[in-house]
DNA sequence: CTGAAAGCGCTTACAG
DNA sequence: CTGAAAGCGCTTACAG
């Protein structure tokens, strides 16, 4: 094999025809003749010739690259979302390229957002995951998107609020928690809290909201206490849980719990059975986004499916086909162990 | 702001200088007088203006985008390898972009290996991660390296075999092994068992190796049925420690078990509960990876960190220096409670 | 210190 | 069907 530092001069010289031609039969567009092409394909096949893409971007203006904007990979659920959004781009002839949220928002401490500067001008287009952002961040999140889109193309993901007026794939999470607070109703339970997410927000689509149309629906008293504030992590679903325990006399603990996802179900269950509780008989936790481990914990956790892989993938989908619609999730429960009748 | 589709001319003209005076101030490099520089900078500042990626990669040659090649992402570990090498080569002005393993080698059904033809002319370099291929595919990677090395630097990651002659971080599997065999026999047990990994290979470094070397030094009888040959999944590793279990009498069953990485320990976790073993009285488990879902499990794994992130990044910095060395990672273990003495 | 010019490797009207 | 030429947006010797 000859090593492809080839460029197309060296091919069409080599076919003794000109570049012309050779870009001619590489992108299969323009008519050329039988013989030509057979011969073009032969040497370029022979140098192993790739065409450079850089050289393709001077013209074309594109870079074939996907930006996608995740809070963090190293919850798996993002992993999976980046999975599914890697393997779509890829493809669809694009690579993909991940950067952190705080590149776009900042730091909570910084005054000014950084730029997303390495990304400008290098991506085609971009996937935003936008969700458990307290409302400061939100506003930030707003304003650089707002210039941003002036210089490609933007999809969100994940809890997208209303007021965000961009091209997105979301979930239902008011419709899902509603759906699941009955869920747990059906099974006996009148005290169910739910750990996790953020209060102060003006959007209709989010599991607080959902809660209390369930709570309401089941005419169940509501109960502020039973609202715990955190993000998605186990450590802050531990700790939430602790300090829901310590401010409640042991008879007014919850009987169930719903997590803002798998990861704080897990540190729910830890702070459960340290106060000695046994799971699912004396407390039932149901967590979100279905993980690979939700299985292999004792009991097994029941949780629902979001279908994340293919989140990633339709939102590669829509991005690159330039619609500028708006389209919900289908999610499921997934039914495991971790979640039981009441028995008073 | 002004829309930045500005480009270097618009700013050369907008300051009253040639493009090449624009350029100069924009790389800090050649000299430019106080005042044309500071003149430069307003117009550069003022239109928000970034130069081209692409038209750089012109004349430099390069696409500052590396390529990343994982065996999947959804194990939750490689996530964070990637996180590790992400976030480094942001750090150093790249992008990265994920390729799957099958683009390298194939299915295992396939007969040839797909070029990895989108990376081709796209990347500046690549970090492939080799672990736990069988032979075939081992050899296919290497043809496929010997390949693309021609194009771009490599730098393998993982327990990458003796015999790969590029520059590496790798895992020392070997030794690794046979000190957790030696913490189990600490522990007082005789009857130790490894699930995973595979059998066939030249390497001295392999698992297989280090776990043989430990039970000789304990100077235990060898047992052929305490091998189990399985991939770093739950499932597999369930399947394949039930199998051990059904093939042995029960007064021989293991007490203790090495398992590849934490999933697979997850797996057997599960398998044990099915024949009623209590853990970790009845059997000791100890995984790999230190997962973060390893301390929510029951008993919480015991573990090892293989710093996977510091791993990511320090492969990156490796490709971007360019240096050829071969560097061994450092890991240790982390206890906690699936481990407990033997008491027969 | 500064500018005119060549060159990076392609694509694409425009002629022929 | 095919080629000569312009152009994409930069960088970098080379003069001055």
């Amino acid at each position: 094999m000859i090593h492809s530092g080839s460029t197309i001069y060296d091919i069409a010289a080599e076919a003794g025809v000109s570049i012309a031609t050779v870009s001619r039969v590489l992108r299969g567009g323009g008519s050329v003749s039988a013989a030509t092409k057979a011969r073009g394909e032969a040497v370029i096949a022979r140098h192993n010739y790739h065409p450079s893409a850089i050289a393709q971007g001077m013209t074309s203006k594109k870079t074939y690259t996907l930006g996608m904007i995740l809070p963090k990979l190293l919850n798996p659920n993002y992993a999976m979302i980046f999975t599914g959004a890697n393997d779509e781009a890829r493809r669809q002839g694009h690579l993909i390229s991940l950067f952190p949220m705080r590149g776009l928002i900042g730091d909570e401490t910084e005054a000014e957002p950084p730029a997303l500067s390495l990304a400008n001008r290098r991506l085609d287009g971009l996937v935003v995951c936008v969700e458990y952002l307290p409302p400061r961040q939100k506003e930030r999140l707003q304003s650089t998107l707002k210039e941003l889109r002036q210089y490609m193309p933007i999809v969100l993901i994940g809890c997208v609020p209303s007021y965000f007026d961009y091209p997105a794939i979301s979930y239902s999470m008011a419709d899902m928690t509603r759906k699941t607070v009955s869920y747990l109703v059906g099974l006996g339970h009148e005290r169910i809290a739910m750990i996790g997410g953020t209060q102060e927000d003006q959007d209709e689509n989010r599991r607080d909201v959902g809660y209390l149309e369930g709570i309401r629906e089941a005419q169940l008293p509501y109960t502020a206490s039973y609202r715990a504030f955190c993000r998605g992590t186990a450590e802050e679903g531990e700790t939430a849980l602790e300090a829901m325990f310590a401010s409640l006399l042991p008879a007014y603990w919850p009987t169930a719990i719903i997590a803002l996802n798998d990861l704080v179900a897990m540190g729910c269950m830890a702070a459960a059975r340290k106060r000695g509780l046994r799971l699912p008989q004396d407390l039932s936790i149901i967590g979100c986004d279905n993980l690979y481990c939700a299985p292999y914990l004792s009991p097994a956790l029941t949780s629902i499916d979001t279908r994340q892989q293919e989140l990633g993938a339709k939102a590669v989908r829509l991005l690159l086909s330039g619609e500028k619609t708006r389209e919900t999730t289908q999610w499921e429960f997934v039914f495991r162990d971790s979640c039981a009748k009441y028995k008073p």
